[in-house]
DNA sequence: AGCCATTCAGGTACCATGTACGCAAATAGG
DNA sequence: CCTATTTGCGTACATGGTACCTGAATGGCT
């Protein structure tokens, strides 16, 4: 890229087709960003160096320079890229429970996908367009209920959070098992099990062992498990539209 | 350390004062923790390295490893050295609102200190012994209310999905800025400034633009802002205890 | 006291990573 | 065909985790 002062990936547009000399580009940011994905996807984030995606594809580490400024701007393109695939609606139904559960499960899905996706999107402040397009559409499932627009900010948050940390949970410890080599089997059984149980056997956390030992919802189906959540959340958000507030 | 096989770090306790023959240890796994949390509160986590940590201690590199099996393990002492610094009563009193409210504000308050902590925590699925006294700490906040232990758990969960991702707003940008090197003022102002403006002046994105221009908790002070959020995340768990479920 | 098994200290070394720099190759207009 | 311009990318460097190995310290034994 150019000499440039630092600034937001999202005010440095790839530079565009002209009609001047010189040689043209052989890739773009595009496709960079569509290969980190895939190696990311397969392999997780930490395989998707410069080297590994400018060898996948067929070109030397630097040529990346040539579209993207920095590795961490790569990043937000990947975490755009995710978002991008959601399947929303051009605008809000009306029904915003339905839309917001829409909303989760889309991300969910693109969560399961990209296992590194909630963990980028929520490890670094970004705002590109297609997180922007899935926050407001968010922010306009509740649209025409009369709602100060600071409530509606804050129920979008605990939504996003809710996902977020369900997804997160759902997948943590398979990364984490991918991370270390073990397979994910093993990982349980050798790494985090025994701990646990040790926890559990010890009787220091009486409260925390129940919640292990006689949890219902662990026996359902993921599916099921993150919905179950999902409802509550959905919940607690029709109770405040409803209730007075406190303070 | 020794040769055994990868498990948890809380499998792994120090090696015990003994009695036997060898030289004696010359600094300790505590100390270590220390050091590297010292170093990442001044510079962030990138800067506490094996080598600073090391130098910081007066030794070499490779001496930490006599004490701490990898890095990744290091990041979970430093996390528990954190969570150990929660001022709480010994058992919840009984009122679980002013229970959950001390503990969110003793969360947020160690966020503030350690602005890598809730990063750190929220990157990797980690159950050390402060984490699990806050966690039992937080559930025995509804103890005898006679709720289900999955909506327990929901509830906590609620509450820690909401600190964690509130702190994070409020530190993330600084965080940002400090990590490109650039001064709080001047990131804000150059870097994620131009953006915003462009974003609402696109008129693309109106309610996105409106929760930004007509927000009210905007002007709050930080403490009141965190504080407004919490008061109803509490109201919306206050709501759910009482009313029917759906689902 | 002197020897020895055991343990710690930490230098050296290796490999992987992001990326600055510079030059060769390609391209379109003159 | 020459030249300004832009891309392709090899080389090189700084920085990181950490494997390995040698030497130093230590306490129990003879």
């Amino acid at each position: 890229m150019a000499d440039e002062e630092p600034t937001s990936i999202w005010m440095r547009p790839e530079r565009q087709e002209r009609s001047g000399p010189g040689r043209r580009p052989g890739y773009s940011r595009a496709q960079v960003t569509r290969t980190a994905v895939q190696i990311a996807d397969a392999e997780g984030v930490e395989a998707a160096t410069m080297r590994r995606i400018a060898c996948e594809l067929g070109t030397g580490a630097m040529s990346l320079y040539r579209y993207v400024p920095r590795r961490d701007d790569l990043f937000d393109l990947m975490i755009d890229l995710a978002m991008g695939e959601l399947e929303l609606p051009g605008s809000p139904s009306g029904d915003w429970r339905g839309d917001l559960t829409l909303l989760a499960r889309q991300i969910r899905a693109a969560g399961l996908r990209h296992p590194w996706l909630i963990a980028l999107l929520t490890s670094r402040p970004t705002l590109g367009p297609s997180l922007l397009r899935a926050h407001e559409f968010a922010l306009g499932a509740f649209d025409g209920i009369g709602l100060d627009i600071d409530d509606v900010t804050g129920f979008v948050g605990m939504l996003n959070d809710y996902v977020n940390s369900a997804v997160r949970r759902e997948i943590g410890w398979l990364e984490e098992a991918r991370r270390t080599g073990l397979d994910p089997e093993r990982w349980k059984r050798d790494y985090i099990g025994p701990y646990v149980r040790q926890v559990v056997e010890s009787g220091a956390f009486p409260l925390f062992s129940r919640s292990v030992l006689d949890s219902r919802t662990a026996h359902l189906t993921p599916d099921e498990r993150f919905q179950h959540g999902l409802d509550r959340i959905l919940d607690a958000i029709a109770a405040l539209i409803t209730s007075p507030r406190s303070g």
